[in-house]
DNA sequence: ATGTGACTTGAAGTCCGTT
DNA sequence: AAACGGACTTCAAGTCACA
């Protein structure tokens, strides 16, 4: 499986955000309308997630795509 | 699911960078290491571009990941 | 130099399950 | 609650010819 350090990275970000508010993966997957294994994948950095699912995760945490990309 | 708002928006504003910088959308795409006529779409919004993709962009642009998304 | 349609291949994304 | 797997279907990635 790819672990690209940059999907690795956006996964970790997504994860704490995910945490802070006091989802499990599978709530927060289906809010977000993602398949639950899916959405682990990216939390786990093995996903290349595309722009439109990026919207929808940002979206569901109340921040700006921008905001899922560690600096 | 093409031609959505976010990926328009996201277009726009990669195309505006690549302008700011003088570069045509020919010698843009090779230098990021993607074809010409695929990354002309991501500009139009044609392309749901994933992460990688986005990373790649943004740092030939010379910005983060995030300042590639219209707030 | 860019827009566009058509195309193939590999990965994105889904749905079921078990650990 | 989360990781992980199999078996799918859909779509992103990547390329080309032509306008």
């Amino acid at each position: 499986m790819r672990k690209h350090p940059i999907l690795v990275g956006l996964g970790k970000r997504i994860r704490e955000l995910r945490i802070e508010r006091g989802w499990s993966q599978e709530n927060f997957a289906n809010e977000c309308g993602l398949d639950r294994s899916y959405y682990g994948g990216v939390e786990r950095g093995e996903r290349n997630v595309a722009a439109i699912n990026l919207a929808k995760v940002a979206e569901v945490l109340g921040v700006r795509v921008g905001d899922l990309f560690p600096d």
